[in-house]
DNA sequence: CAATTATTATTCACATACAAAATATAACAT
DNA sequence: ATGTTATATTTTGTATGTGAATAATAATTG
């Protein structure tokens, strides 16, 4: 176990290495064949399958808190993407809608995803992606803070 | 493959939630145990075995581009965590360098990045954790970039 | 019904990262 | 030596995320 000791100290710093080598990368690629940040790009993908949501909603949908998807949903309204509308019998939520604009790209996004998704998965048996579905699924989760 | 399809257009997506996740947890617990973020915490661990190094090895030792590590540096010198030191023989680089402080709380940021990391591996075997090192190693590395 | 508590979203101050451009210096070539 | 090219870092402007505090409204409770 000498050796998985040395690593096992850089796991964490690894996937914030992963992490950011990958967001970078495909911010360019985005930016460059749609005009679209990773994040607008991903809320747009959960818009895509729940037009008219929450501003929570979506903060929860897609991992984020909720000034994070306010300032999302801001500026992707700037960009013609969305736009909020009120919610009916609640005047403290508001709901986010897409646009023409934001409908008609949120198609090329999945594409754009697709490929990403099979490059990052490239040289991977399926069992193996299986484990690190897993592995991120239970991150993303949080499963890991009852060891801490 | 019907199923797998639908998951391998989120795998992305699944790294975005996974690592927003695990940073913001692990900012607030590195945060309230040495008062430190993981980045400033990345940086103190590479720089506890490269003190002294360019700046642009402290860049490419973690990952991030060029303005990133002036900022970080920037601000990890004004908590008093590292000093800035020319370089004798090329006066367009500099070098950086631990502060006792940044010394002392270098041990602190290894003990708490193994805490994370035992944490984050629960659950998994040996072998499977050797196929996700694999996984973000490649991803850390770029590898996929030729299947774009 | 009025007072308290909970919820939904926003604002604020800050840390982080990027790309592109600017600065400064070194190295090289003519 | 001088003009060009390469290198190292910083500056600028933008996007993103956080936690804490605020506002506005809803729901509950006494």
């Amino acid at each position: 176990m000498a050796i998985a000791r040395a690593v096992d100290r850089r796991l964490f710093l690894l996937l914030e290495r992963a992490h950011t080598r990958v967001f970078r990368d495909a911010n360019n690629h985005l930016k460059s064949s749609i005009g679209l940040t990773v994040s607008q790009g991903g809320a747009l993908f959960f818009l895509n399958r729940h037009d008219g949501c929450r501003i929570g909603d979506l903060a929860l949908g897609i991992g984020l808190g909720a000034p994070a998807a306010t300032g999302l949903v801001d500026r992707m309204a700037k960009s013609g993407l969305v736009r909020r509308g009120a919610e009916k019998d609640d005047a403290r939520a508001s709901r986010v809608y897409l646009t023409e604009k934001g409908r008609g790209l949120s198609g090329a996004v999945a594409d754009e995803l697709k490929i990403f998704n099979d490059a990052i998965a490239h040289g991977f048996t399926d069992a193996e992606m299986e484990t690190v579905y897993r592995f991120l699924t239970g991150l993303a989760r949080g499963d890991y803070e009852g060891k801490l």
